[in-house]
DNA sequence: TGGTTGCTGCGTCACGGGGG
DNA sequence: CCCCCGTGACGCAGCAACCA
């Protein structure tokens, strides 16, 4: 069939430009069709539509204006140049960040690009400092999470990961020690133990800087324990809940093996450069069983999770956002398609009617 | 009114691809 | 090889509609 839809637009905002993506419903669009004949083809005709008249059509809950234009040689003209790379662009795989912007790009400069959150970050500052009192089990995948509230405020987060922590990074791994309660002055070089639940101190150097950026307490939490269940806790590890000198709290995943008289072998807390300011990470001394390596494995893997849970969860928001946009995309442009089908049938329609009509009269 | 069902959004984990 | 990112899959929770 010649009788091309010249789409060299598409379900595209207005020639104004001015529209975004995400917002669809009251874009306008302009059909080109050479008017062909299709010999004794059926068509089965649904409406009428005049050039230059504008119909609004309903799909999926959405309202559309289609504008259909005629040029001077009685075709019907559409004026947006993106078509084709709109038309490639919707038939790949879906890479929903990457749609959306060559969308964005290929309409206004006004048109706000998805990319990476500044926003966001900043206000992740916040978030160490807000932590809610309450921790909860999710109960899946084995693993634990700390729940956030139904409706979190967006910068009370109870993260211990991702947002930097005022933490002395550098002081905590050299000179930091997990010292059980009561052994101010004992050599901070040496390890303790310390008993399950019972609350800890970090000394360091200089222990009014860290008092000042960070680290007051640590609660040693475990099964049958405070908010959190071992139950969903991967074996050999524990939580480490401490507070901070402003008095927001943090959480630390750590290895631990109790022993039958309910002490926890001391472990070295520092703050490994691959994590996250604020994440510090327990690293028993020693391993040598195929089971502390399982342990550690099972800690290395804890850790990475969490490392990268907070990242995750907001990177998950953002791809059911574009998501959302994307079928909104595809629903806007089979609407649209379904009306150059029903324009070019009516057009068929009248042609194949004056063929008909010269052909009596000669 | 309480139970059921379907829908929707969220958090999480696993996995693959791309980049350093 | 490792890390990061994007996305599918899964389970869960909340909500509304429906029904006995």
């Amino acid at each position: 069939m010649d009788g091309s839809i010249d789409d060299k637009s598409e379900d595209s905002p207005s020639s104004s430009g001015s529209s975004q993506p995400q917002n669809l419903s009251t874009v306008v669009h302009t059909i080109t069709a050479v008017p062909t004949a299709i010999p004794n083809q059926p068509v089965q005709v649904q409406s009428v539509i005049q050039p230059t008249q504008q119909s609004v059509i309903q799909a999926a809950g959405q309202i559309q204006t289609v504008q259909v234009e005629e040029d001077g040689e009685g075709h019907l003209v559409r004026t947006d140049p993106d078509i084709e790379k709109r038309r490639e662009i919707l038939s790949r795989r879906p890479s929903y960040r990457k749609i959306l912007n060559e969308l964005s790009s290929a309409e206004a400069p006004g048109i706000a690009k998805i990319e990476e959150d500044k926003e966001e970050e900043a206000a992740i500052t916040s978030i160490q400092t807000t932590i809610p009192s309450y921790v909860q089990t999710s109960g899946q995948y084995g693993g634990y999470c700390i729940k956030e509230p139904t409706e979190p405020p967006s910068h009370q987060l109870p993260i211990i990961y991702g947002p930097p922590v005022p933490l002395p990074p550098a002081r905590m791994q050299d000179s930091s020690k997990v010292r059980g309660i009561g052994d101010a002055s004992q050599d901070s070089s040496s390890y303790k133990k310390v008993t399950a639940g019972q609350t800890i101190q970090i000394a360091a150097a200089n222990q009014n800087e860290l008092t000042t950026q960070g680290l007051q307490t640590i609660t040693m939490t475990n099964a049958g324990q405070g908010a959190v269940t071992a139950a969903a806790m991967p074996a050999g590890t524990t939580i480490v809940q401490y507070t901070q000198g402003d008095g927001s709290q943090q959480f630390v995943t750590v290895p631990v093996s109790i022993s039958p008289a309910g002490e926890v072998q001391a472990y070295q807390i520092r703050a490994p450069s691959s994590l996250p300011a604020g994440v510090v990470m327990a690293t028993p001394t020693g391993i040598t069983s195929p089971q502390q390596l399982a342990e550690e494995s099972a800690r290395k893997r804890e850790l990475r999770l969490m490392k990268n849970r907070y990242k995750n969860r907001e990177a998950a928001r953002e791809c059911r956002r574009r998501k959302k946009e994307y079928v909104k995309c595809l629903e806007t442009r089979v609407a649209v398609l379904e009306q150059q089908n029903k324009t070019l049938i009516e057009e068929l329609k009248s042609l194949k009617e004056l063929y008909c009509h010269k052909a009596e009269t000669e």
